[in-house]
DNA sequence: ACAGGTTTTTGTATCGATCTAAATTTTAAT
DNA sequence: ATTAAAATTTAGATCGATACAAAAACCTGT
């Protein structure tokens, strides 16, 4: 065993007043920028923090309070770019609000995401963002909602459950691109999809079958496709080597979409003239590439701040109906 | 304003030992996995938890025990699946030693960085895993040491600082693909770089230049650019564009060599054949391209184990002596 | 100098768990 | 049946902050 740590004892409030000649109760005012205090008596309580290295207490603190300024974030899927961005919204809005954000990428995994948002309860979050892990039950979010922690679902939404929600017009997003390609003459369109059972998933589906009834298109190809560049890059090849290879890709995001672009300059064809490739989400590579990937822009930092305000109004008014915000996509033509 | 919450206030551990007829520190005791208490007191205890739908509250706990079961894990780039597989391993070990992994992505932002790293301080964590962000200093790093937080540094160390670091050997693995490159018969050999301010950029480029010297060699190319795939491709376009293009690529990390692969493919050589391309990290995606990518392979995840490892002996025994763990790399020889 | 109002400061109870040491119950041995 | 030892349970103090209500200090204008 080693010796106990020695003298240096975190400081602590009582530590504070006494170096600072007032009560605790000040130094608590202090601490937490209360109008109350007069400035002369802030400037000798901060010099005191200053000088005992006073480091906050935040545990103490929620147990009285109630509150821990604290609020879950969890992702499904942290190497795609596209979240990566999102969380930049999130923490920018909350952040001002005073409010840190804790991240966990659940990589689609119930129980890791079941593990965390427990942990996010016994730390009293104020609340959670999360874009449910695929086959998260309604149970599971109904309960979340019992133990009344504010919870805003983002991007994917639960079937049947009743949160605030914040996503984007997928199916509105697919539409127009396949009209898009329709317009240019395209007549084998093939989607290229992440087939995972989301929201986000069956959205994007739907859209593409609604176009192709309306104009009476011939069943297109469907390529299911997990949500990474490698797996693109196979179906890619494998498609465009069919006897019947299709001459525009619409890939259910950009990761794919590159993927995509990779395996057509592989294979020597010229996106954009030969085959149409078009993503979703437009991250940031998705301007910068070469070839500039067409793709639907959803705002990706606006729909993290979207949420992230609402969850901050679900927290001050936890009584209000919930509500669905789905915001509008927008087709943005580059060269592919 | 809302009208106040409804009867449903937080189950304790006083409702609890009420249910369940037994005392609070009972139920304590129960809650920790005690080995004192009787069965049958535990089965009680354990049904009036799950009947009250108890959440355990961890401040509460922390103010009292002075641990949080808690710990910090700051990378700076999460985009990379190298650090993907890295928290798996870390967070592997720390489960089941019963504590839970909070993530930041710092972005290379010593700001965010900091307040991450305040927050787990304030949150009473056990500890932090840290890969410091570019430009950390080294009275941050004391600043740390001086709270007595136990800190593991991880894959990157900031000069100066005496805390236990968890890395590759980076210089021992460059040298081992420079030297297979040689062999190989290669005479120019660019080396695409990260170019960050980080021990990690450091010691490859010595290693680099090591064997270089020791083979006499001529001075070889030293190609800038930063970690992403996007930049990769430009840098190796322009690269074989030059004037005397090298018959070598050895990159910084493997998402580098992805995206020279990408690069070569556009431009129409064959990796492997015409020019021999090598990365480093041994990401998952590597095994499975196409062509596979030859890399400089770490053991990702047992080197997250390691640290992890190291940071529970730490905590344990916060006096024991800094150690630099330095685990051995190996080249992976596969297509390119 | 003083009443009345405003601005600042403070004392004390409290949040929900754990710790300690002591009390109680159970078991085993004679 | 008695007693010592082992196993189990408990009371009460405590961690470090905040809430609340009350007290003190400071201003005014008369």
């Amino acid at each position: 065993m080693d010796t106990p740590a020695s003298t240096n004892l975190r400081a602590t409030l009582t530590d504070i007043a006494e170096l600072a000649q007032v009560s605790r109760s000040t130094v608590s005012l202090v601490l937490r920028d209360s109008p109350l205090v007069a400035e002369k008596t802030r400037a000798q309580v901060l010099e005191a923090i200053e000088k005992l290295d006073y480091v906050y207490n935040r545990g103490a603190a929620s147990m009285r309070s109630g509150r821990s300024n604290t609020i879950g974030l969890v992702v499904s899927e942290i190497t795609n770019p596209f979240y990566a961005e999102l969380t930049y919204g999130i923490e920018r809005v909350l952040e001002a609000a005073g409010l840190l954000t804790f991240l966990a990428n659940t990589n689609e995994d119930k129980t890791r995401q079941g593990r965390f948002i427990q942990r996010m309860r016994e730390q009293n979050a104020d609340g959670i963002i999360l874009s449910p892990a695929e086959g998260t039950s309604r149970r599971e979010i109904e309960e979340l909602q019992r133990s009344r922690l504010p919870v805003v679902q983002i991007l994917r939404q639960v079937a049947g459950t009743a949160t605030d929600y914040v996503g984007a017009n997928y199916r509105l997003g697919v539409e127009l691109a396949t009209e898009h390609l329709i317009e240019r003459g395209h007549k084998k369109i093939a989607f290229i999809g992440a087939m995972r059972q989301t929201s986000a998933s069956f959205e994007r589906l739907e859209g593409f079958h609604s176009v192709l009834n309306r104009r009476s298109f011939a069943p297109n190809r469907i390529m299911p496709c997990s949500s990474s560049r490698i797996d693109a890059v196979e179906a890619v090849i494998a498609l465009m080597r069919s006897i019947t290879p299709p001459t525009a890709l619409l890939c259910h995001n950009d990761m794919i979409a590159h993927g995509a672009l990779g395996a057509l300059a592989q294979l020597g064809i010229e996106a954009g003239r030969e085959v149409a490739v078009i993503g979703f989400d437009d991250v940031a590579e998705s301007a910068i590439s070469r070839p500039a990937l067409t793709t639907v822009a959803v705002g990706i930092k606006h729909l993290g701040e979207v949420a992230a305000d609402r969850l901050l109004r679900r927290i001050a008014h936890p009584n209000l109906p919930a509500e669905r915000i789905i915001l509008p996509p927008r087709l943005v033509i580059r060269a592919t």
